[in-house]
DNA sequence: GACGTTACTGCAAGCAGCTTGCAACAAGCT
DNA sequence: AGCTTGTTGCAAGCTGCTTGCAGTAACGTC
């Protein structure tokens, strides 16, 4: 349980800037301080529900939305499905395995020294955590190439 | 303009395994062929119309169903928008510019690396280039950070 | 060259994941 | 309590595909 104060605290900034405190906000606020990583704007409006069971999930992308403008929370695409939002202070970069979906996180000091080798040839940076990698985990992997020694 | 016998031969292999040849699907094969990348499929469509004006996108993503499952071509998420084709011989990992779109090329020698060093960690390999790197080009890289030299 | 089987096609409808328009509602200032 | 205006819920819309289905036509067979 996170301390109530964080909430309230992101309350009177929304305030400060001209928002409105709603129990809806207050009730999304909650789960996503709850510290559920991954969660997609279905789980969340489906988890406020336990607490606010009328909270339309159109409100949810609109309050995510607003977060998301005052930078407290990012979207993740990790694959072809919804897209997942966690709390910008756990931004880091993922790798999805495109078997069995099991997700894996990148170092944040791994993803810099990609992006500087890239910038060294392309130019381009890896500046962006937005959309997932697409791998495969230690298991699926060995799977996939089960006669590897008889090739060649 | 491709030599007019791969197409022929693509088609041949489609007629062995039990498909039927048809204007549509050969009208399709030239536009692949002619060596437009990073098509959507109603990018194909729209080209295959010059052609024959009324084959439906809904058969240009089942012929490209098709050919995935021959394995002849494979399609990449660059971000948001619609996915985008192409030949699977001219296969390659991308980057895109998060602001402009540009795209990018990451070499395959380059990306091996990146995905023995992950494969070291946390055992997930980057095998697939199913999903596009999310970056910054070179240009709007600089835009976006102006006065980093003021920083720190 | 006609015939039959069955793959392919076009159209309409469906579906997921959002986004938008709008009227009703209510937070928060006075 | 009253007023302004941000927020909400609902319905409808939109994009990018996918599916169901009846009609069409490729291709093997006679």
């Amino acid at each position: 349980m996170p301390r109530p104060d964080v909430i309230e605290l992101t309350l009177d900034a929304i305030r400060e800037q001209g928002g409105r405190v709603t129990d809806q906000r207050r009730a999304i606020l909650r789960v996503l301080f709850e510290g559920s990583d991954h969660v997609t704007a279905d789980d969340l409006a489906t988890r406020v529900h336990a607490q606010l069971p009328d909270v339309h999930v159109t409100t949810v992308y609109r309050f995510l939305d607003t977060l998301a403008e005052m930078g407290l929370v990012t979207h993740v695409h990790l694959g072809h499905g919804p897209a997942v939002y966690h709390l910008s202070a756990h931004r880091h970069a993922h790798v999805v395995c495109e078997r069995c979906g099991e997700i894996g996180v990148i170092d944040d000091a791994v993803l810099q020294g990609w992006s500087d080798q890239l910038e060294q040839g392309s130019g381009f940076r890896l500046v962006d955590q937005h959309f997932a990698f697409a791998g495969l985990c230690r298991g699926c992997s060995a799977e996939a190439r089960p006669s590897e020694h008889t090739e060649g």
